[in-house]
Parts: C-alpha cells; sequence; structure tokens
RNA sequence: GGCCCCCUCGUCUAUCGGCUAGGACAUCAGGUUCUCAUCCUGAGAAGAGGAGUUCGACUCUCCUGGGGGCUGCCA
C-alpha cells in the first residue's frame, strides 16, 4: 500500500479517444505498481454532450480494458458548489478579480480571472519531460468562472484534485502549459500541489495528432473490429514505454510489476496499425484453447451458424486459432462449414477448376470419398499421396479445395473434408463437377 | 509571431561516454507444408546537419534545420 492517488479525468464526449485512454492506463498501472488508488472522475461539465450513454461507453471502454477504479465515480458538476466557494475566497484573498471581456465569440460580460504571478519564474519538475520552467510574464491572467457563473476547466480541476486528494497527475502533453497555471491555483488554495507527468501525444504518420482521418481512433472502434482489449492495452503500453529488455508482449501482472512511470518517454509516438494487428494475432494465438473456443463459437452463434458440439467442431477449433486475426474473421473464415451457401472465389475456380480434366478428376474423388474407410484426415491423405505416386498433392488438392469451400486457401484440406463429413464433401465434389 | 518541448532503421524502441549500434513490427529471400496461416533461418534498413568538450560522443554543450504543443468565457 501507498499513499499514492491518482486518476483519469475524462470529459464523456461519446467516444474514447485512443490518446485519452492510453493515459488511463499510464494512470492505472502507476497506481497497481505502487499499490495507490485509481480514481475516475468524470468531467461531465458539458451538459450537452455529457450525455447519459456518453458516460456509459466511457464505463463500457474501461470495463473492457479491464481498468478497474478504487472508489466511486467523482462527477464534476455534483461539485460546482464547492468551485464556487473557492472562487469566493480566492476573490476575497485578491488572488481574483472580475473584469469585463468579450470572448471569442463576441460575448460580452464579467468573468472571473485568476491572477498569476508576474515576475520571477514559474518550475515544476514533471515525472516525464524533467525541469519545467518558465518566466511568469509568460504566463497571463486567465479566466477561472465564465459570465454565466460556471466554473472553467482549469478551476473546476484544479479544485477537485483537492478534493480528491490526487497525489499525481499523469495526463497528455496539451496540458502542460496549463501545469504552470495549475500549481499556482493549487498554491492560492492553500492545497499542496500534486507531482505532474505529461505523456507524449500518439500521432499519424504526417506526425500530426492521431485523429479519425487516420483509422480507428476510438476504442469502440477497435473493439467493434475484432481487437483483443489485451491486445490493444499492451500496445497502447508500449507505445511510450519498455520493460527494458526485449519482452514485449506482456501479461497484465508483468505489466503492474515492471511499470516504471519515469521511464516513460517524451517523444510522440506515431501508431503503427500493423504492429497491433501482429500483436492482436499474437494473443489470439497465445490464447489458451478454451478461450478461443468459447470465442469462436460466440461469434458462430452471433453470424447466425449453429454449431454442434463433436469432433468435427473440436478439429475446427485446432485448425481454425493459429489462422485467427481478428475475432470478427471467424465466420466467414467458418462459412462453409455451416451453410451451404458460402461465398465463392471466381479467381479460385477459374484458376484450380475451369481447366481439362477436372471435372472428370472430381467425379473420380467424389466416388472414391463415398468409398474411403474410414471418412478421416488422416486417410483422406492417404488417399491422395497414393493417387499422387510420390508427385506433389497440388493437382488434386487445390482443385478439391475450391470445389468443397469455394476458396483458395484456408484450413488443412484432408481435416476441412473430414469436419464437412463425407456426404457434404461428396455433394459438393459432385456439385462443383456438375458446374463445369 | 511569442513561449515551451522533441529528433536512433519505414514504425515502436535498446543504448545510463567505449558500437562490429541490439530487438520487435513491416519488407524481401529461403526452409517446413496440400493452400493460407503458424513456425524456423537469413537479408537489407538508423544516430537530422554542423561546431565544441573528450583519449574516445548516438550518448554531454551550443548553433542550424525539421517536427509538435500552447498562446479561449474548450477541455
Amino acid at each position: 500500500m501507498s499513499d499514492i492517488r491518482v486518476r483519469f479525468a475524462p470529459s464523456p464526449t461519446g467516444k474514447v479517444h485512443i490518446g485519452n485512454i492510453r493515459a488511463a492506463i499510464y494512470n492505472w498501472l502507476y497506481a497497481r505498481h505502487t499499490g495507490g488508488k485509481f480514481l475516475l472522475r468524470v468531467e461531465d461539465t458539458d451538459l450537452e454532450r455529457s450525455t447519459p450513454e456518453a458516460i456509459q461507453t466511457l464505463m463500457d471502454c474501461m470495463e473492457w480494458l479491464g481498468l478497474d477504479y478504487d472508489e466511486p465515480v467523482f462527477y464534476q458538476t455534483k461539485n460546482v458548489a464547492r468551485h464556487l466557494a473557492c472562487v469566493e475566497k480566492l476573490l476575497a484573498d485578491g488572488r481574483a478579480y472580475k473584469m469585463e471581456k468579450t470572448s471569442r465569440d463576441g460575448k460580452t460580460g464579467e468573468v472571473v480571472m485568476f491572477r498569476m504571478p508576474k515576475d520571477g519564474t514559474l518550475a515544476f519538475d514533471d515525472i516525464v519531460k524533467g525541469h519545467m520552467e518558465k518566466k511568469a510574464e509568460d504566463v497571463p491572467d486567465f479566466a477561472i468562472v465564465r459570465s454565466d457563473g460556471s466554473p472553467i476547466f482549469h478551476l473546476a480541476n484544479v479544485v477537485d484534485d483537492i478534493d480528491q486528494g490526487v497525489t499525481h497527475v499523469i495526463r497528455g502533453d496539451d496540458h502542460v502549459e496549463n501545469t504552470f497555471k495549475h500549481l499556482e491555483l493549487f498554491r492560492a488554495l492553500g492545497a499542496t500541489p500534486p507531482r505532474y507527468g505529461h505523456l507524449s501525444m500518439i500521432v499519424n504518420a504526417q506526425g500530426k495528432p492521431y485523429s479519425k482521418r487516420d483509422g480507428a481512433a476510438f476504442v469502440g472502434e477497435f473493439r467493434e473490429q475484432g481487437y483483443l482489449p489485451e491486445a490493444l492495452f499492451n500496445y497502447l503500453l508500449l507505445l511510450g514505454w519498455n520493460p527494458g529488455d526485449d519482452r514485449e508482449v506482456l501479461t497484465r501482472d508483468e505489466m503492474v510489476a515492471l511499470f516504471d512511470i519515469e521511464k516513460v518517454h517524451v517523444t510522440a509516438a506515431k501508431f503503427d496499425i500493423k504492429k497491433l494487428q501482429w500483436m492482436n494475432g499474437e494473443y489470439i494465438r497465445r490464447a489458451p484453447r478454451e478461450t478461443y473456443r468459447a470465442k469462436m463459437l460466440e461469434k458462430l452463434r452471433e453470424a447466425g451458424y449453429a454449431p454442434e458440439e463433436g469432433p468435427a467442431l473440436e478439429m475446427l477449433v485446432d485448425q481454425m486459432q493459429v489462422r485467427t486475426k481478428f475475432w470478427n474473421d471467424i465466420p466467414a473464415m467458418a462459412a462453409p462449414f455451416f451453410t451451404d451457401d458460402y461465398p465463392v472465389d471466381e479467381k479460385a475456380v477459374e484458376k484450380r477448376l475451369r481447366k481439362p480434366g477436372v471435372k472428370e478428376l472430381l467425379l473420380d474423388l467424389a466416388s472414391r470419398f463415398e468409398a474411403l474407410e474410414p471418412f478421416t484426415a488422416a486417410a483422406g491423405e492417404a488417399m491422395v499421396k497414393e493417387l499422387s505416386q510420390g508427385g506433389g498433392m497440388g493437382p488434386w488438392v487445390h482443385p478439391i479445395r475450391v470445389a468443397v469451400s469455394g476458396r483458395g486457401e484456408g484450413i488443412g484440406l484432408f481435416e476441412m473434408c473430414e469436419i464437412l463429413g463425407r456426404k457434404r464433401t461428396v455433394e459438393r465434389l459432385r456439385r462443383a463437377a456438375a458446374a463445369l
């Protein structure tokens, strides 16, 4: 146990950006590594966007990624009275003053401004960026209450951090400059400021902040596309930190044990979807067979298929696990085993079936499969080996594969036949022959 | 414009002054195999540029260049 308290403080907008969730991941790992507390604060002051649905989306993302928090959710809107009470104190102490101001969008009214020091230097030691320093004159006074009386981010954020007892603020790089302001607010409010650490941004190939137009940018999109939460978590973690050796695929326990906030990188990292994809495949391949099997059944049922228990299903599980890149690929990959209405790749048909002699070959093979005893992958393979007389099995294997599955690639051909069973294998061979 | 930050293979990175600069993804070439995938082997691929400090610099300092952040009654 330690008395470290960190928080993830997103404003719910309906979507959770990967850069944002990475901040959550780093906070979570820091808390778990140090035995501190990980808190969730929902900065829901934008009533337009902070709908119950948006908040639910946020919670779903956190749960999906296994980011559990240690205290009840703190809603910023519930703390407005405290925010304003703090403003009164600042006003009374002369650290804040009222002023007539015109906003960017032309609104004129009286706002409350926070008074920053006018000379000297402002400085702090950032956990990831090191010593940061600025001349006080470069950080002007700033508004903390709008003309409609509502508290502004800087104020609310700091007061909430005080109220939640936050000791370390790990947040995005876009807040670095704000830190000079926030530190002054803490002191003016008579509170001990937390330590700050700023995380570099995740950028696109052009070095710009990674956004929607660069591809999937929100957690929900990765989830929909069939990525594993463990893979996304692991990949995002590696984007800016590594254990110091060559390990890359880490278990959650290893991450917690090895994570070191001091070793987080300062430089922006480009998001490489290819590596995430590789990692996703890695996680699927390394998953316990039971896990894969359960997920496969779930995906098949979702697709409207009715997988039946039995040796054929088990063989299919074994054959598919190593070939699956995304959960969502499963239904298409397995379609030929659950419906006769599977897609047919015309190119494969052209290449493997529309050739002289293939029709006769398929009819001959259909008869042989009909007589094959037992009807197993091993027996099928032995049979074709026999036919090929030591030459390659290609001339037999390729046409059979296209005839029974409609595709030129896929799981082992003989396993495929065994899974389909004698009846369907023979039917499809004859059907393909008839179509030629 | 001003202020702040950053700069090792295409990408993520290792290197705490000694480097024949290592790993992973991606790429390419082999091997295994009925295809695909897996798996195995191998190859190419980097210190932004220039000064300085030092016996020695990717590592330290400075300048230039390039990139990014901030500069709101957004967060």
